[in-house]
DNA sequence: GCCAAGTTTGACCATTTGGTCAGGAACACG
DNA sequence: CGTGTTCCTGACCAAATGGTCAAACTTGGC
């Protein structure tokens, strides 16, 4: 669990190659889709150059998924209970739709760890991203309770922002296609759409 | 394309038992990630018994997709433009949200598809699917200008309906491991949330 | 009860896959 | 330079995988 970090430049450079290629494979065919030999030709590396830099494939995707999950939960970490209680949310609905454009391939890891059931994740998602979960529905219902936000069921609140946003990432070849060639960038309408939708639900 | 449908009993049976353990399975670990002797176990059948039924493990795949698609797409060509628009909008939410409850294999085998780019459906999404959400986003911006819905992006609000109510199928153990183990059945206060926002969102 | 058609299977095959290993190449450093 | 450590690779392996096939078994209709 406590590794510590690469010691030389080269393993410093070949453990980053090999993440970002294994992010670029997992993410698209999840993790049984996925094979070594994608990913080392990815990385540009030998198969046996991989396994001397982690000890398996299923080590590599722990890697990976370790790492994700504490930069996925910081947009909501950052939601401030002693701010503004609209400001705080949508700041928080903003940075999680900026995350799902500029790190569509790791909503997309994340998508695929759920739907196969979250096998290597469950502990995390039981415990840490729960946790957190809890800690900010407080805060929304305390916010509720003085009238400063809508009444609605904050774990669905949660859970309508990150569908909402997280679609973008997830979905983006139908968005695209839906939207027809003429539509080359969503993310500015979405942004429009998706903080009108909430300013509507939210407003007392 | 247009196959025959199966003649003898035993063969409605068998293909009937093959494409439902393929949605179990291929739903699951999409589709590189599902083995036909998985599929085969499931069904109850030996390996070379499926390919009597089907010549390949892609065939599987596609006589599931194609099947999906349709039974997918129902409940938004039923939204009816001579309606009223807020009830017909808020019909078609109810029935989308009633298929994730009813039809979550069916609606993360879609969501696998789109994950890994709809290799294999893009020419359905850029065909049918566009072309029926063209016509009803037509339909929705005639109510818009005739004053009776709020006036916002109609493409973003199919986008909305599918990811707020796919969420709940796709993303099923997250949804469940947060709500926590108190909460047994997530569907009825969704539905209340989700009425909700939509109401909030579209009067005008 | 017979026979042709439909159904099932064990044995088999080529390829792919995750992973190993011995040895060679590159590097750091005194 | 020399030498110990780090890094890399070709060859290899066992298991899994998609798919084939001939032969055996059922089934349905007469």
């Amino acid at each position: 669990m406590t590794e510590k970090q690469p010691q030389t430049r080269i393993q410093r450079k070949n453990t980053a190659a090999i993440l970002e290629a294994a992010l670029d494979v997992f993410s698209q065919y999840g993790f049984r889709g996925s094979t070594l030999d994608q990913i080392a030709q990815t990385a540009g590396l030998s198969k046996p150059n991989l396994l001397y830099y982690f000890p398996s494939k299923e080590a590599i995707h722990t890697g990976l998924l370790s790492r994700l999950l504490d930069t996925w939960l910081d947009p909501l970490r950052e939601m401030d209970p002693n701010g503004d209680p609209i400001a705080e949310l949508m700041g928080y609905i903003d940075r999680k739709l900026e995350m799902s454009r500029d790190y569509p391939r790791e909503s997309r890891l994340f998508a695929n760890e759920i739907l196969q059931g979250a096998p290597r994740i469950m502990d995390a998602i039981e415990g840490e991203l729960k946790s957190l979960v809890d800690e900010k529905t407080t805060v929304i219902r305390q916010w509720q309770d003085e009238g400063k936000i809508a009444k609605v069921h904050p774990y669905h609140l949660i859970f309508s922002i990150w569908s909402l946003t997280q679609h973008y990432a997830d979905f983006d070849v139908q968005v695209r296609a839906v939207l027809g060639p003429d539509e080359v960038d969503p993310f500015p309408e979405a942004k429009t759409y998706i903080d009108t939708l909430f300013t509507k639900l939210l407003t007392p």
